[in-house]
DNA sequence: CGGACCGTTGAGTAGAGTCAATGTGGGTGG
DNA sequence: CCACCCACATTGACTCTACTCAACGGTCCG
């Protein structure tokens, strides 16, 4: 990956959320990155950082969590290529939460102060990025009805569900029906509020009745229609505006 | 309640996200204003609905919530006088939950249009809004950890400090350890994914242990410290120092 | 070849749910 | 003013989903 394919993959992300006229482009192409790469489960940012840059994910993917005191950890959202976890620490400085690999991941990181100023000179970029963080807490808010309501079935369809639909909106899915799944099960029972054991026991049953082949770091959805059923999945919260998001 | 003191509600809000200076108050003063009055159990905004207008909750409570297809419904946040629940649909235009008044509540309809002239000319104020939604995000997060991770007693513990600390950092609650709770122990089980009967169970062991006294629309926490360790709480989240950030 | 990590399986348990009935206080209409 | 109602709170008996503990299997890799 060549350095003007980093700032394109940022510029294909925000497309997603406002279009970009030419001089937008040309002004996110002059924000400096600096590209660290990371091995698989590294922490990129801790709770309690105060950090000075927000980091976009390049290429591989990253997961933010908390961990409470007794080793109960919770997975807050898996974030892929374009993503920029913790674009919130421009605004709240101290991290409530850590952000770390899931595989080994590239990530740019954008100097807080140099996304401030093209804020100020861009309305349309500043509208953008906050509508990022906008879209990021319907993540959440969605997230909540699944641990709040849903059974560990309906939960662990609608992650694969989601997954799917979020590689393809930013063309980075296999074909129509898979894409790249690093996550372990034990990563999946700590993001759907489930232990291993259980996780494995759902995904079993969705291999049974043929929805999905998982295994191997990759997701197929053999049955989109039946999982989207069964998940009870409604691509409406990611808000991703027109762009198609049905496989 | 008076028409300037509607405002003086928003402003110590933003006041608790960012500094203000003299012109910014007295821009946020110009903003006109729509008040309307709902009885309890209204839906103030629907899924669905693209509403052209903020509401900025003036007296009484509103809580925030999703509805699934059979009956399910998860409670996503509550919301005391001088939040704004919806200041994200300034960013995504369609509602993807439902906002409703808890009891007899206040609310006055901001335009979308006189905000967004207000965010261009008053990057303060943009910045403290955007601020709030990123807080908003945090909650979640927050509400994430408790669905996801922690048991029946810490969840209901931790609202109840939750909901404390807010009304006393806008200056509504009765006294130290007093606040309104006008929630039934049905939308607690609904915001705690419990149900009503369980969540009558954890309520009376709490009673029993002396940590709190509730009824009648009314909070009393006996015990702060007890409550606080047995929620796990930890107010960090709600990002209450303000004016950490300044760019 | 051995360890580490991940996935899989089985047996027993418990936290929370379900169903159903009863208690209680505030509001309302006759 | 009283009787009734309704929403909310409370209690008990029973059930079940998901957890715990524990062991075993497979695969990658040094």
């Amino acid at each position: 990956m060549n350095p003007s394919q980093h700032v394109d993959r940022l510029i294909r992300k925000l497309e997603t959320l406002a279009a970009l006229s030419d001089e937008e482009k040309q002004a996110l192409r002059g924000l400096p990155l600096t590209v660290k790469a990371f091995k698989a489960d590294q922490d990129i940012l801790r709770e309690g950082d105060n950090p000075a840059e927000c980091c976009l994910v390049l290429e591989g993917m990253v997961f933010r969590y908390l961990m409470l005191d007794d080793g109960r950890r919770q997975i807050m959202g898996f974030y892929i290529p374009g993503d920029i976890p913790d674009l919130q620490s421009l605004h709240i400085t101290t991290m409530d939460h850590s952000v770390a690999s899931l595989v080994p991941t590239t990530v740019a990181f954008i100097p807080h102060q140099s996304l401030n100023e093209l804020n100020a000179r861009h309305p349309t970029i500043a509208n953008a990025l906050w509508r990022d963080t906008i879209v990021d807490a319907a993540m959440f808010r969605l997230w909540m009805v699944g641990l709040g309501q849903k059974s560990a079935h309906e939960r662990l369809a609608h992650v694969l569900c989601e997954l799917l639909v979020r590689f393809k909106a930013v063309g980075l899915a296999e074909d129509e029906q898979t894409c790249a799944f690093p996550i372990t099960q034990t990563e999946l029972g700590d993001a759907l509020g489930l232990t291993t054991v259980h996780v494995n026991r759902v995904i079993q049953d969705l291999r049974r009745d043929g929805l999905i082949t998982l295994g191997r770091g990759s997701l197929c959805i053999n049955d989109w229609e039946r999982l989207r059923q069964r998940a009870k999945f409604n691509p409406l919260y990611l808000h991703l505006d027109g762009r198609e998001a049905r496989p």
